[in-house]
DNA sequence: TGTACATCAGTGAACGCGCGTTCACTGATGTAC
DNA sequence: TGTACATCAGTGAACGCGCGTTCACTGATGTAC
């Protein structure tokens, strides 16, 4: 009987890549281990040992994963852009009619933020600290954001005569308001004060649109 | 010979208090190591062996200064909103008439962020990672600084018949895009990007207070 | 003024600890025939 | 199908190192008389 488990699970490991597929877990679980820990200590006083122990392996087996903490550090930025590209995407898709899209887009934010907090925490807290190469790839990945609003503004009605750079200004305020309001969010101990800040975003939001009104491109005169 | 310099040395001891100035020559000595390395590696990886060796004293003198590591930090935030503080004080008088605020702001916004980098760069990495005890003093003092702003924003003559939490609203608006492009001048590696990071500054600001004019408190409906 | 004693900022040795990294290894998984 | 060998994710011992903290100390500064 002993043989021929052994036969049956030989055949499940040639169909499923058993071993890859194990490799894989525990990348993830180191993965995993990081963005947990890194919420209470930030990246930069993160040590290998403590991401193995939480990972539930012994700290050698480590580099069958990744060269250094650096590498692992980079995984975790790709992996918490892809949740936030996620998430752009599905605002993105969301944008049928213009009316209510402030309150749409935060709302949308404020439950992500709530459903991948770490993703969002660690992006947060490793933008402008510790690590250089980290760094400098969020600065990348928001500057794409910036652009890729840039683009969708440039759709909007109101907005479709403006010059590039008179919406990429735009964008970025806009950008800025929503990571503002995600830091916020993160920081929030509990519900009254995530509505708050829910509304404060709103407000805000409608302040800078309604901004656009008075908007002339490059005015001649500060005021 | 001997004996009267000792006997002048002691005179300007007593007058001096040198053992009290001493003490606070080392502290000091202490503050700017620590915010040296911060820079590079974050307060979090910080290591009290290193802030001691970069001040040029002994690891157990650091004892006859701060408690732990956590209470430099804490005096490091002090020391920095201090210097933030000085900064919002010279904004204030400065501003005489209304014209131009803008751009004056914005201007003495990034002569002091060239000027004392090391307190703007400290506030900024420290603001969202490591320590929670900073992370709270921190956010404790950017708040002040939002009731502030809105204080003086009444005291213009298109706000000064909003009702308070609205302008509040439009305070955090201006800290933020203000904290942003501190944010951008200290990662900016040449002149021409800290002037682009200027440029887009007054324009985003412009473009906020040109909002004041289309905005209604609390509209019924969002846009 | 001179003397005798107190204070205390900074020293230097020592400690136990967690760290990153090396190395030879084990045994399950994968491959060739 | 069964066998013999290769691969390689994870193990466990060992290393040298910098860490925070203790302790008894030194000697200049400060104080009392």
């Amino acid at each position: 009987v002993g043989a021929r488990e052994t036969r049956v699970r030989q055949a499940q490991a040639r169909q499923a890549g058993v071993r890859q597929e194990r490799k894989e877990k525990t990348r993830q679980a180191l993965l995993d281990a990081a963005l947990k820990l890194v919420e209470q200590q930030g990246f930069g006083s993160l040590s290998l040992r403590q991401v193995t122990r939480e990972a539930g392996i012994v700290p050698t087996a480590f580099y069958r994963h990744f060269r250094d903490m650096d590498e692992l550090g980079l995984a975790l930025v790709a992996d918490s852009f892809a949740t936030l590209r996620r998430m752009i995407r599905a605002a993105r898709s969301d944008v049928r009619d213009y009316r209510g899209v402030i309150d749409r887009s935060v709302e949308m934010l404020a439950q992500y933020v709530r459903e991948q907090r770490p993703h969002f925490q660690f992006i947060v807290s490793e933008r402008h600290s510790g690590v250089p190469v980290m760094r400098q790839a969020i600065r990348w990945e928001l500057r794409l954001f910036v652009g890729e609003l840039a683009l969708d503004l440039s759709r909007f009605p109101v907005l479709d005569k403006w010059p590039a750079d008179d919406l990429q200004v735009l964008a970025e305020l806009i950008v800025n308001a929503m990571v503002t309001t995600a830091e916020g969010m993160l920081d929030a101990t509990d519900d009254r004060s995530a509505d708050e800040i829910m509304r404060t975003a709103k407000r805000q939001l409608r302040l800078i649109v309604f901004g656009i009104n008075g908007w002339r491109p490059r005015p001649p005169l500060s005021p």
